[in-house]
DNA sequence: GCTTGCCTTTGAGTGCGCTCACACCTCTAC
DNA sequence: GTAGAGGTGTGAGCGCACTCAAAGGCAAGC
């Protein structure tokens, strides 16, 4: 299967309704556009996060940042799509403990990929059970909802 | 519709692939079994949280429990499965003081119905884009995990 | 009677993940 | 030149949701 299949099916299990996120999101994960050269709030933007927490998040160790002349931070696109990875892994509930060890296995120069993928193979599962979980809540919320819808006028 | 009928069409609205969790615990938002008496310790763990955390939901006026002669909480039908409802709303990110809110709704001796109402298609919506979320952190992690595979000895 | 264990209340403590305040710097526009 | 907007690093503060500690009550078993 090639990346762009394997990002197109994953995308066929996403499906993403309200929210905003979009494919778009995704893409850039795998593009490698290198002219990319964000300042702070610009990068927090397209992130969706504080720029307080950009530099939290380079404060911990979990990104490392290039400066212009005058010392700005200068997203290139190496700090955008590890970005993009930690925001995502954030949202979905990865203590930021687990991404300094992660990152840390990134950034070592021995050969980390199987631990790398003990990890993700790992948080596949708990995102797995927390997708099963949010949709019972989905559905006692449904409940609720034709519950109410029954008996508007009690 | 027949309630158990609503469940069923809860229930598909799911899917809820693995996890463990199944129709049993939607059930029990349903079920009315009076004669359920459970002390704080068996509550917690058919909850899966810690006793602690009931005697916090019942301090900060979440649910109302009786006690027996010794004043130890007693945990009745009604207790359950209101704190089946809040620990899904919980597990599931509806913040504390909207569940104050909405307990107050639930607990007003006038008709708030279709403010309960609008609280759950709300929290609806917030469930939807939250595994909108969830399955873009999967496709992501996914994608990790095929990367790893695909180049196991880089 | 005394220990053990589980319960009670209340106030205080904890951990996480930001988020802010502060003092300072560096451009651009007027 | 000076005001203002935006940046910098660092230490401290905050909000949330628990979680624990301390001091004590009750009931069963030895």
């Amino acid at each position: 299967m090639e990346p762009d299949d394997a990002l197109r099916e994953a995308l066929r299990l996403a499906v993403d309704p309200p929210g905003g996120v979009s494919i778009e999101a995704l893409r850039e994960l795998a593009r490698d556009d290198d002219s990319t050269e964000w300042d702070i709030a610009t990068t927090a933007a397209h992130l969706g996060v504080n720029p307080h927490t950009l530099r939290y998040y380079e404060r911990i160790g979990l990104v490392c940042v290039p400066r212009d002349g005058a010392g700005h931070r200068r997203y290139d696109a190496a700090a955008v799509r590890r970005l993009v990875f930690l925001t995502r892994m954030r949202t979905s509930g990865m203590p930021i403990s687990d991404l300094r060890h992660y990152i840390d296995l990134v950034d070592a120069d021995r050969d980390t990929v199987s631990e790398r993928m003990d990890m993700m193979l790992e948080h596949r599962d708990t995102l797995r059970s927390q997708i099963a979980q949010l949709q019972l809540a989905l559905a006692a919320t449904e409940y609720k909802i034709a519950t109410y819808q029954k008996a508007p006028r009690p």
